[in-house]
DNA sequence: CTCAAGGTTTGATCGAAGTCAAATTTTCGC
DNA sequence: GCGAAAATTTGACTTCGATCAAACCTTGAG
C-alpha cells in the first residue's frame, strides 16, 4: 500500500487513536484497492473475510431473497461495512456493490481480530463503530414499520436537506435505488414525489427544491429518534448535515 | 446483590471471562431487581444510564411515533438490552416494558465503559453481543423489505417450531404484539393464521400445531440469512431451537 | 450523432392490508 | 364464580401501494 493512502487510513477515527505498532500490522495484511461502478464487492452467505472501508465513492448494500431484492443502505465515506460478520466471522447478511467509481480498504478478518484484542483503543472505535451501524439499522426498521411511504420519502427529503438554510440540493442516489431503500416500488415514489409538490417540494430530475419546508415538516413529522442526528455508515446517503427536529 | 445472584450474572456468557477485580468492581455499583409485569423499564429518547441484563421473564422493546407504536423485539433470558446507546452514551431508541414479571440486571453506563477499557476479554465479549444485537436487526428488516405478511407469519411460525420433530409448541407472545412485531394489524394476523390452515398449520388460543410442515416451508421459503441460526437478545422470543434451512 | 438500453413517468387496474364496527372469547380482579 | 376489561375474531368496506403496460426521457457506446 503507498504511503499516502496509509496516512489517509490512519487518519481515519476508526484507526486515528491506535498505537503505531498495531496499526502497521493491521495495514501489513490490507489492501487499498480502486473499482469500478456496479462491482458486486460481497455477496451475502459468503464467508467474512475482509473488513471493508470505503474511502472513496459510494457503496450500496442490499439484500434478495426468492427473486426479491431491497437496498438496505449505501455506505459513503469514511465508513465501514460488514463490520459485525467479521467480528463474529459469520456470513454476510448483505450484498455489496459499488455504485459509482470507488476505493476501498479490505482489512483481513483476523488481523481485525488480533488488533481488536490488543488496542483497547482501537477496541473502542471499533465498538463506537458497530453501535452506530445497530442503531442506524433500528432508526430503518422504526422508519419503515412506524411511517407510511409519504412520509418516509418526506422524512428522507428533509434528511437530505441542508441545514444551512440553501432550498436546493441533489438526490445523491437513483430514484430507483430510493424507491427500494424506502420500501416501495419506483412508481409509486414517482407519484409520491408528485403529490409533494402541494406540500412544499418539488423534484426534475436529481434537483431537489424545497419551496415550504414547514409543509414538508408537517408531512414528515421528523423526530430525533428516528431521523438523527447520530448517522453512521448504515445510513444511506447520510451526510454530515441535517436537520435536527428536537429531541421526543 | 446477593451472592447467588452473583454466581448467576458471573455465568453468564457476557461476564464469564472477565477478570475477577474487574466483574466485583462492575458488580458494585449493579443492582438486581425484581418487576411486576407491565413496567416501564426505559422510554425512548431518555439518557442511557445502565445496561439492562434480563436474567428472568420477558421485555418488550418497542418504539413510537405520532401516536403509533410498533414492538421491535421481545428480550429473553439471558440477554442485554440498549448495550449500544450505553456504549455511545447516546439517548435509547427504543422504549422497553417487562410483559411477565421478570428479574433485571443494571449496570450503571460509566462503569461498562470502564470495564470495557480495560478488560480485553470483557471487550471481546461487548463486542460479540453487539455484533449479534446488529445482525438481528437486519434480519429483522430484511424480513420486513423482502417478504409479504403472510410469508413472515409462516417464517416466524417455522422459526419457532422445535427442532426436536415435535409437531406442537405454545406461541409466547400475545397475538397482538406478534402482530405488531411483524408489522400487521392484530385483524390481519388472526385472518392470516386463518388462511395458514390450509398450508399446514392450525393455531388455537396460543397452540401451534404443525400438520404439514413441508407446507409451511413452502410458503415462508426460510433462508438462513433472514431466519437464522446466529440469534440474539434483539429478536422476538428466540429460543435455541431452529430450522436451519440451509444457507443461501 | 445515432441508436439502444435502461431509468422514469403516467395511466389503468388489481390486490393486500388497513379501518371500522360488532360479536365472541379470554383474562383477571374481586 | 361473576362481571368488567381486554384480546381475538369476523365481516364489510376502503385505501394504499403493487402490478401491468406503454410512453417518454436520459445516458452512454460506437
Amino acid at each position: 500500500m503507498r504511503d499516502a493512502d496509509l496516512e489517509e487510513i490512519r487518519a481515519l477515527s476508526l484507526f486515528r487513536d491506535m498505537d503505531d505498532v498495531h496499526f502497521a500490522a493491521l495495514m501489513r495484511g490490507a489492501y487499498h484497492q480502486s473499482f469500478p461502478p456496479q462491482v458486486t464487492l460481497i455477496e451475502e452467505g459468503q464467508a467474512a473475510d475482509f473488513l471493508h472501508v470505503v474511502t472513496e465513492g459510494a457503496v450500496e448494500m442490499y439484500a434478495g431473497w426468492e427473486g426479491r431484492e431491497t437496498t438496505m443502505a449505501v455506505v459513503r465515506p469514511v465508513s465501514t461495512f460488514i463490520l459485525a460478520a467479521c467480528i463474529n466471522d459469520a456470513p454476510y447478511l448483505m450484498s455489496a456493490r459499488t455504485l459509482v467509481p470507488s476505493r476501498i480498504v479490505l482489512i483481513p478478518g483476523s488481523d481485525l481480530r488480533t488488533a481488536f484484542a490488543k488496542d483497547p483503543a482501537f477496541a473502542k472505535a471499533i465498538v463506537g463503530e458497530l453501535a452506530g451501524c445497530y442503531r442506524s439499522v433500528v432508526r430503518h426498521a422504526k422508519d419503515l414499520k412506524l411511517r407510511a411511504s409519504r412520509e418516509r420519502l418526506a422524512a428522507y427529503l428533509l434528511r437530505h436537506t441542508p441545514a444551512d438554510g440553501t432550498k436546493e440540493f441533489d438526490l445523491q442516489i437513483e430514484k430507483r435505488l430510493l424507491a427500494s431503500y424506502l420500501g416501495m416500488t419506483p412508481e409509486n415514489l414517482s407519484r409520491a414525489l408528485r403529490s409533494l409538490r402541494d406540500d412544499g417540494v418539488t423534484v426534475e430530475g436529481q434537483r431537489v427544491t424545497i419551496s415550504d419546508l414547514d409543509g414538508l415538516i408537517a408531512v414528515a413529522r421528523p423526530t430525533a429518534l428516528i431521523d438523527g442526528p447520530d448517522c453512521c455508515s448504515g445510513e444511506a446517503a447520510e451526510s454530515p448535515s441535517r436537520r435536527d427536529p428536537g429531541g421526543l
